[in-house]
DNA sequence: AAATAAAACTGTAATGATTACAAGGGGGTG
DNA sequence: CACCCCCTTGTAATCATTACAGTTTTATTT
């Protein structure tokens, strides 16, 4: 399916700058608000960080992305997609997919008295590539 | 044990600023910075803000103390301890444990390449209390 | 095509959390 | 008493995010 047709579906009007951040979004991996910002400035010069804010929370809105949970400083974004866990490398601060494992499926009203919409499982430790490194710095 | 020892073998002299901080953040429900700093200077009232960032970060690297996975701006903290996940209520931020689930065990080896030290389960919607309130305002 | 209204976008300023840093202070050791 | 270490403090700087008002673009109506 098109991009334009996806965000039509949500209700969203799809201008040019909400396609960009879309794609982007999808073909990066959980960038941050000034990532997406300073890669798509070049192809639209024009380009503002609050469009990037204001999109983003439109797709959390309207359930095409979400927020990550992190224990770091600024957001990072993902496209909701099939369910999978994230690892935090604390070495590089990069997150990586990991489809061997996926968050527990939550019912609803799993949680007696609760309300449960969404479930996210986060790793933390060190990716493959720093662990090399690790290891050829010694 | 003793708070005091707590600290101790942990390798943390255990000052009072330390000691209150430690167990503020074992009484309360997954404080964020500022609230530490705001409940404890009655009882401290040189305390520094700074001195809370310290403390918490150096409970971090102890292992004593966490940082927690969320979306929003402040990092909230919580004390090592059994595992248990954690539910985010979106409509009045609080964090709530949740014991009834708890997140996989996962092996350090358990992901091919990858060295996993830690996992966090986290849980998004509304809780009980917030769900009542829309009710009633209904 | 002009007029109008709605929606999308921009830039700047304000806010709030976190970090950086340099200096103060207090207790134990020689 | 002098010294040192490390805990603590206060201020300034940095960075992410939000608030807001004004401008541009797009769609709709006449
Ligand atoms: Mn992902
Ligand atoms: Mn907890
Ligand atoms: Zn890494
Ligand atoms: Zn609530």
């Amino acid at each position: 399916m098109e991009t334009k047709d996806i965000l039509s579906r949500r209700g969203i009007a799809p201008s040019l700058t909400r396609l960009k951040i879309y794609e982007y979004l999808r073909a990066a991996s959980h960038p941050s608000v000034d990532e997406i910002y300073q890669n798509l400035k070049e192809e639209i010069p024009t380009l503002s960080k609050t469009t990037v804010y204001n999109t983003l929370h439109l797709f959390v809105e309207k359930d095409l992305a979400k927020a990550l949970f992190t224990d770091f400083s600024k957001n990072r974004y993902d496209i909701k997609d099939v369910p999978h866990a994230h690892f935090h490398c604390t070495e590089c601060d990069e997150i990586h997919d990991i489809h061997e494992i996926t968050p527990p499926r939550i019912a609803e009203d799993a949680i007696e008295g609760y309300l449960a919409k969404e479930a996210q499982l986060t790793l933390k430790g060190v990716c493959p590539r720093c662990r090399r490194q690790n290891t050829n710095s010694q």
